[in-house]
RNA sequence: GGUCUGGUAGUUCAGCUGGUUAGAAUACAUGCCUGUCACGCAUGGGGUCGCGGGUUCGAGUCCCGUCCAGACCGCCA
């Protein structure tokens, strides 16, 4: 060992002994003939100190450091004369008594600093410049916690780890697939999980009634701040069990990172059924840290004269406590936002309760005031209060009434900080339409098993499937499977997958399930997006060590990257 | 595939309706300084204004194209 003790961990009792420090230059501060140098390294950062009193060669010395060389110094541990209370060390210094350069380094392109002056592209290409600082640090470190909390408690329910394979078969549904050229079976390819989720089933089968995985699965789509190209789940199945005892199992795998991990108890979770998120708060992943919970309006507003209200599907708003004096500039700008294409609504009404006897709102011309009245009473609204209406077609209103929502709570700063709010989102559709395709799909994905007969019509039929949220953060989805071969060969047929399809990309898992199929269910949980709510972090790439940017590109070790003819050759491949 | 925003000193940015030699902060270098911890003071070096084309007497600024980055839409069973 180089050294005998670390940069975070001397204190007042350690004063007189002589210690060995190893670590990186954060800072210099020469005043002459003393010197100050700010040593540190993972744990922390402890103060060195030379003077012309103490070693005039060792204060020449020490002018040669510059930031982020990295050093090994001998000295004595001495009580500060001027304390630093910002600092865990503050209490101390070190009188050095030698000094070796282990390794100089050039300037670094930005300052490693909590607060740095480096910007996004910067400190993605020099990663290991980045991550020396300590939010990064701190992110990395909570990961490992999560990831080791996991474990423990997964093994205390009796879960087993079992790796599945990453060079696994392409199959076209869901997402598209990262694939692998095979040399030895050329014009063949492998492809990388999506996720475990055919593996995990067939270990069911094998009888391994509880599995999980902390794994990589890898989805060659578009990205985004909380997608990445290759991303870590934890997935998770069970055997002989019911919804319920997947709910129970994970609301405690939640529930106990969050209390070993940032000692915090989070309350009972709700269950939502997906219907309610969409009908009150216009989203199958509602935030529930703020209300701004919808009426449904179609009663009180509905055929009474407005044409635009008369002639929609749907009206439905939000009442704002306390807002009835927003700014008709502010007003204005939820209208722009609502009317944004994306959005998609044609436009917003309001609402001002000023006073029992004074009711303004954008719709004065086309209802009384009795009449807005009744509407404000319906929405459980008070004098001072404001509410905020969209009109149309069912589903589409609800969505842009629910990112209306999130941008009315993220602009007024109702969201509270440092809150949790958890939920299960439950009895999602089996089926959704894909209207490019001119077909049905799954939802979820085609072995999730329905709640009901699959009779009628489809598009009622609800899944056995079910999301925990957190924070309007979908972390965590899965479902109840089918296990019998009936069902899933029906499920293949309404996905218009004919038989020989079917049996070309499943048949491993359909004949699986031949060979005595437990009734079984599972989850996944998106440990990025885990990490990043449980940071208080917007990017999943600042819980990532090294994650990819925007264009799915590492800057750092540039790639992808051309490969040589030579092994084009291999492969048997040609680029066009 | 699309929309929006940005690209100016090592870095983060300012630079108005086009008009002298493109600025600030910070970083860096040199000198001074014995209690700093965002140390202080003085001095100094540092620019292909992303790239290409166009308009103009004149372009960092306007127009077109292109590259790069970020956010979002599509996509993500």
């Amino acid at each position: 060992m180089l050294r005998t003790h670390t940069c975070g961990e001397l204190r007042n009792s350690d004063i007189n002994k002589t210690i060995t420090l190893c670590g990186w230059v954060q800072k210099r501060r020469d005043l002459g003939n003393l010197t100050f140098i700010d040593l540190r390294d993972r744990y922390g950062i402890t103060q060195l100190t030379f003077g012309s009193d103490i070693n005039a060669e060792l204060l020449e010395q020490s002018r040669n450091l510059n930031r982020e060389f990295v050093i090994k110094v001998t000295g004595i541990v001495k009580e500060r004369e001027n304390k630093n209370t910002q600092l865990a060390t503050g209490e101390i210094e070190i009188i050095v008594q030698k000094l070796e350069i282990l390794n100089p380094a050039i300037l670094p392109p930005f300052t490693i600093e909590d607060e740095t002056d480096g910007g996004e592209e910067l400190r993605m290409k020099y990663r290991y410049l980045d991550l020396r600082r300590n939010p990064l640090k701190n992110n990395i470190v909570l990961r490992h916690r999560v990831a080791l909390e996991t474990r423990k408690y997964m093994d205390s329910q009796n879960f087993l780890e079992i790796e599945t394979p990453f060079l696994i078969k392409s199959t076209p549904e869901g997402a598209r697939d990262f694939v692998v050229p095979s040399r030895m079976h050329q014009g063949e390819f492998y492809a990388l999980p999506q996720s475990p989720q055919t593996f995990k089933q067939i270990l069911m089968v094998a009888g391994y009634d509880r599995y999980f995985q902390i794994v990589r699965c890898f989805r060659d789509e578009d990205l985004r701040a909380d997608r990445q190209p290759e991303f870590t789940q934890i997935d998770c199945e069970m055997s002989f069990i019911e919804r319920q005892d997947i709910l129970d199992t994970f609301e405690g795998l939640i529930r106990h990172l969050f209390k070993t991990v940032k000692n915090i108890s989070l309350p009972e979770f709700q269950i939502m059924p997906y219907d309610d998120a969409m009908d009150f708060y216009g989203s199958d992943k509602p935030d529930l840290r703020f209300d701004l919970k919808f009426t449904h309006l179609n009663n009180t507003l509905k055929n009474k004269g407005f044409k635009v209200f008369d002639t929609s599907e749907l009206v439905v708003g939000f009442v704002v406590k306390g807002k009835v004096d927003i700014t008709r500039k502010q007003l204005d700008a939820w209208t722009e936002f609502v009317k944004d294409p994306k959005i998609g609504a044609s436009g917003m009404v309001y609402v001002k309760y000023n006073t029992e006897n004074d009711i303004k709102s954008s719709v004065d011309k086309f209802f009384t005031q009795e009449q807005l009245k009744e509407t404000l009473k319906n929405c459980h609204a008070n004098a001072g209060d404001l509410l905020v209406i969209l009109a149309g077609e069912k589903n589409k209103t609800l969505k842009a009434l629910g990112q209306l929502r999130l941008h009315v709570a993220k602009e007024l700063n109702l969201v509270p900080e440092d809150t949790f709010a958890c939920l299960w989102v439950v009895d999602f559709p089996l089926f959704e339409y894909d209207h490019a395709e001119n077909r049905w799909v799954s939802m979820h994905h085609p072995f999730t098993s329905p709640n009901s007969e699959l009779s009628g019509d489809i598009s009622l039929v609800k899944a056995n499937a079910y999301d925990m949220v957190i924070n309007g953060v979908e972390v965590g989805g899965g479902s109840i499977r089918i296990h019998n071969k009936e069902t899933q060969k029906q499920i293949f047929k309404l996905l218009g997958f004919n038989e020989d399809e079917a049996m070309r990309q499943f048949g491993f898992l359909i004949n699986a399930f031949e060979y005595g199929a437990p009734p079984h269910g599972g989850i996944a949980f998106g440990f990025d997006r885990l990490c990043a709510i449980m940071t208080n972090t917007d990017s999943i790439r600042d819980v990532i060590a090294f994650p990819k940017n925007n264009a799915g590109k590492d800057t750092m070790i540039d790639a992808p990257s051309y490969i040589n003819t030579k092994q084009l050759d291999e492969l048997n491949l040609t680029i066009k």
